[in-house]
DNA sequence: CTGGAATCGTGCGTATACGTACGACCTTCT
DNA sequence: AGAAGGTCGTACGTATACGCACGATTCCAG
């Protein structure tokens, strides 16, 4: 109400809906909402570690491993061994994956329109600015008193 | 990139972020960020059907369910017989549910607080503005051609 | 007033989101 | 070199987020 609580709900309900839109978009090629987001990550950077595959997500890391799991299971990921780490293993999409991917995307594309089309081009910049603000902001543990 | 995916991860970003902070905050009390929005959603609606509660948190009725389950373990809620309806059921705080919930509150403030502190007041209310009008395209399910 | 459709809650299965603890390995400092 | 401390991935447990199918009930059309 009066209280702050409108922007976090807000958050909230905006996330969710897109999240169960987008689940739904992608349910009929066997991929889900997060994975097509790890999918993209991955088409874009190319070869990582998980570890930097989770910080850009973002999401945790022992998720990503499971994600990873299931994705290598159904030959749209590869997991190697790092040429020099041999802790790490660095991932990278299969071609299996990549084809998927361009699907996935061309799915995706009537709701990407649509959450752009009800708003102006400036209304985008702003929302997209306000949320990376919020996002860095609540990463920071905002010192508190000492 | 340059295509329309920015939004949406951005949006993504930012509420797990904001979803990740509300745990780490609420864990103390045994209660996750989900579990708050549930009580605040009881706190202001007083008492409501399960169905009525799912609408509005926004979430699917068996994770409400889910979630009811526990929290009535944890003797937070109660979940009586509908009076009128016999499929339904009302669900509602016990007092130590408001307690919690006026503790949580409390505890959640810097959060809130964080969030509207690095915005300017109108910026806060574009923000709400703007994922509300997203969310509530969202769940349309924009009529294609036919 | 009766038979079909819609609605409520439940149960089950899968995927995600974490935290935490662990062993293996790298790095750095002495 | 050797020890201390950090980092990588893994494994396990819990809570959410759904979809789907089911039985029980209510609602509505005829």
């Amino acid at each position: 109400m009066t209280t702050g609580s409108e922007l976090p709900m807000a958050l909230r309900a905006a996330y969710l809906t897109l999240h169960r839109r987008s689940d739904a978009r992608f349910a009929p090629y066997g991929v889900t909402a997060d994975q097509f987001v790890l999918l993209a990550t991955l088409a874009r950077a190319g070869t990582l570690t998980q570890r930097e595959l989770a910080q850009r997500m973002p999401s945790d890391p022992s998720t990503v491993r499971a994600m990873l799991v299931l994705l290598e299971k159904h030959g749209l990921i590869q997991r190697d061994r790092h040429p020099t780490d041999s802790r790490a293993r660095t991932v990278s999409l299969t071609s299996a994956g990549r084809r998927k991917f361009r699907q996935l995307f061309k799915a995706g594309e009537p709701i990407r329109a649509q959450m752009v089309d009800i708003l102006h081009p400036d209304e985008v910049e702003t929302l997209v600015g306000l949320l990376r603000r919020i996002a860095a902001s609540l990463n920071t543990e905002y010192a508190s008193v000492h």
